[in-house]
DNA sequence: TCTGGGGTCCTTATCCTC
DNA sequence: TCTGGAGGATAAGGACCC
């Protein structure tokens, strides 16, 4: 979808179509936050995704800054995979503005699909789309980038080399700022053609194993990963910044509550339980570290949690302010069928021996 | 001076077991 | 008993994606 989240707004909202539109934070341009999406007409103040809602509003103070709501985004975007899956099941959503969909079952020729499919959700949304076609996902994903908005962009396998050699390396998934720049000072590469002239070993050498033979398969337009309808989540997480900076150890402590409730209920809405805590912190100069602790069995309970994160605070040293916290569950399982995912509530323990002999009173 | 939040995956180091 | 791997689990950091 183009500039979705602004989009969206100028779709429910005309008074704000035409109008320079900054999606981000809470809203207000004076605190902390950094813009989701800016309409194409903010675009053009050289407003976009990431940069700071201070910055931007530097940059064009007449804009219109609107909160996140990402629950009126989400029903636009149930609505848009409602007409995707009319035309395949293969549909693997990759956020809520982004889809791929394995249409090789279909007889029709690609670009008469896909200009069908961007007039219908159009029609029914209001909104525009690009679309790009690919004999796999890297490219489709790459030739829905080149012409925006509102557009279908083919590249075939035939046309692939032609298509990328010119395009910068950095347009290609796994290729971002860091990687582009080691690539340039090391290897003197700046576009996809030049990456196709380095060796596998030279890539490997600079980057790793891995990562090396992946740059390597997918400059070429190699890529067989395929379109996944459904996934299990690895971890579910919160963390929150400040708006300004602390070292007091009581609002951290709050936080974590606040924040370790959060992943608890995440955790119960979703069916899962997790084994791993991790309490994040990202101190005022911007060096971030993270502390885990692997539990002997998985847990979903608030409390649990919360009494993990606050004995992970303590391997910080707290000696400079903070500017974010986060609390992460990783290890996810679904929990054993009618075992409860969370303790019950104080008062209610069915587990209340273990909890006597562990020394541990977490039921209040 | 500024730099969100929710994720995934990879690399490296360390510890432990076989 | 000592030594050296192999390999899994855990922890920490970093790059990347939307």
């Amino acid at each position: 979808m183009d500039a979705f989240f602004a989009a969206v707004e100028q779709q429910r909202r005309p008074e704000l179509r035409g109008k320079p539109v900054v999606v981000g934070g809470d809203g207000n341009p004076h605190r902390r936050g950094v813009v989701s999406t800016a309409s194409y007409e903010a675009r053009a103040y050289g407003i976009h995704s990431a940069m700071p809602l201070r910055t931007a509003y530097k940059k064009c103070p007449k804009a219109i800054f609107l909160p996140v709501d990402f629950r009126a985004y989400g029903e636009f975007s149930r609505r848009i995979i409602t007409i995707l899956r009319e035309y395949t099941l293969l549909v693997e959503p990759m956020s809520m503005d982004e889809a791929f969909l394995d249409v090789s079952g279909r007889s029709e020729d690609p670009p008469a699909l896909a200009e069908e499919i961007r007039r219908r959700i159009n029609d029914e949304t209001g909104l525009t789309a690009s679309i790009g076609i690919g004999p796999n996902k890297l490219l489709a994903k790459i030739a829905s980038g080149l012409r925006k908005p509102d557009a279908v962009t083919e590249i075939t396998a035939d046309g692939s080399a032609e298509t990328l050699r010119d395009l910068p390396s950095i347009v290609l998934w796994g290729i971002g700022p860091k990687t582009a720049a080691r690539l340039e000072e090391s290897l003197r590469v700046r576009t996809i053609g030049d990456l196709c002239a380095i060796s596998l070993e030279s890539l490997q050498e600079l980057l790793g194993p891995r990562h090396g033979e992946y740059l390597y398969r997918i400059c070429r337009g190699r890529d067989d990963s395929p379109v996944i309808t459904e996934w299990e989540p690895k971890s579910l997480s919160r963390e929150t910044t400040y708006q300004q900076d602390t070292r007091r150890r009581e609002t951290i402590v709050g936080t974590l509550t606040s924040l370790s409730g959060e992943v608890a209920a995440d955790l119960r809405q979703e069916g899962y339980v997790g084994r791993t805590v991790t309490v994040k912190i990202r101190y005022h100069n911007f060096k971030t570290h993270t502390r885990a602790l692997t539990l002997p069995e998985s847990t979903g309970d608030h409390q649990r949690i919360l009494q993990t994160a606050v004995a992970l605070l303590d391997r910080f040293t707290m000696d400079r302010p903070v500017r974010l916290v986060g609390v992460r569950v990783s290890g996810l399982t679904r929990p054993p069928e009618g075992e409860p995912q969370t303790a019950p509530p104080a008062g209610e323990s069915v587990d209340g021996r273990r909890d006597a002999k562990d020394g541990e009173s977490w039921s209040d």
